[in-house]
DNA sequence: TGTACATCAGTGAACGCGCGTTCACTGATGTAC
DNA sequence: TGTACATCAGTGAACGCGCGTTCACTGATGTAC
């Protein structure tokens, strides 16, 4: 057993998994800044002063949740991605994933919600810097799609802004509606097809082209 | 002078308020959940004690500081919806009454935007309260507009839900851009411009009878 | 393989501090006559 | 108008409590030889 390298560091890992999931079960009820260290390491069941070997506050331990949660988060985007249909069927997958996701991984969702315009700025930062990367990939999905070849670079990061503020947006509704009230989630996701929709027919008629190439205001 | 009543309620009234603008002074920089009685009651120079001659606790003066927020937030739109012109002035408009009241009201701004996905449950609530009055009030201005008038109930308010959440996004990306970079909020009014313009176009061409009068799933 | 020493994740006690809440009070305002 | 009493917004001291942080420690894991 001495022998085998890497006991030790295993079983730190298992403790700082166990402080992270213990702070994300804790914040669903609560924000960040209202959660205690020794808060976190009740639920967590280790001493108080265990978990300087791991945050230097609980600050850094949100700033770590930040990361995991854009994981999973990360894991539905591919899934939306790797499938490009019609307008309809994108439109109907992209839901379902998002709820699909919202159900599987409550806290995260939950938690990044609450905290993008929340009081802890270096999380927000965070959170802002992850957003921020996520509306570039997606910039850079739909550059190639035949119908956006004449849109130029802004335009199509004010789209991705659009659909990302969307998804986040019907996630935190789906949240509020609850793990059990199928009948307010269909509303949700209902309501969510149709602001789609409604952006795929202006996207298809769009006069990008004269709005973007002069703005028409504040500018030289 | 005892022969004047109400000075004693003037007086009251007075350092209520005091409260209320010293919590949302606080609140710029934190969140409700962290903000404790003593801090309000210190930065509003009275003592600890007379907080409960208001309030019976920080949350029910966050539940006021809701209702004082959107009493700012009706003033603009109101002065939004006075004006009705082309399409493209009328989002020209309205963009600049949402960047003239996050300069004016920054702190009511910062506090919705802050607490409407925050960890304080009765607070939380109330936002959404008066976010769905908003929201059926917008249903009420747009409903008589010919070019929507074959749009159902639903339509509408799923429309105007995205007109809603359109408006706290950009007015949180202004708040996030800072009170003094030009050039950054010049950015977020133009893509909140260019947002909407696009949901325009696809007002003009969205087929709603199609969707809206037989939605296509999880309905026998 | 065995032994002697180093590392370090987690412990448990202790600390000083600011918190929310209570209480009896003060004195200006309000009311009754 | 003047007087005697009631009201009540705001005070200041006191309380018990849980907080974040520190510290010397323990004992399993890791390393050198």
């Amino acid at each position: 057993m001495a022998h085998t390298p890497g006991v030790r560091a295993a079983r730190k890992r298992q403790t700082r998994q166990a402080l992270l999931d213990a702070a994300l079960r804790l914040l669903e009820q609560q924000s960040l800044s209202s959660l205690g260290l020794r808060e976190v390491t009740r639920e967590a069941g280790i001493a108080p002063a265990a978990f300087y070997r791991h945050f230097p506050d609980v600050v850094q331990l949100g700033v770590a949740l930040v990361h995991e949660s854009f994981g999973s988060l990360h894991a539905m985007i591919s899934a939306v991605r790797t499938e490009a249909a019609g307008s309809d069927e994108v439109i109907n997958r992209t839901v379902d994933v998002i709820a699909a996701h919202v159900r599987e991984r409550r806290g995260h969702f939950q938690f990044i919600a609450r905290e993008r315009h929340g009081g802890v700025a270096p999380v927000r930062a965070a959170i802002a810097e992850e957003l921020d990367a996520f509306t570039r990939d997606l910039v850079g999905d739909l550059a190639p799609l035949p119908e956006l070849s004449e849109w130029t670079d802004d335009d199509l990061r004010m789209l991705s802004e659009l659909y990302v503020n969307l998804a986040l947006l019907t996630a935190s509704a789906l949240l509020d509606a609850g793990p059990d009230d199928a009948e307010a989630e269909r509303r949700v996701t209902d309501t969510a097809r149709r602001q789609l929709s409604l952006i795929a027919a202006g996207r298809r008629h769009w006069p990008n082209a004269t709005h973007s190439a002069r703005p028409e205001r504040e500018t030289p």
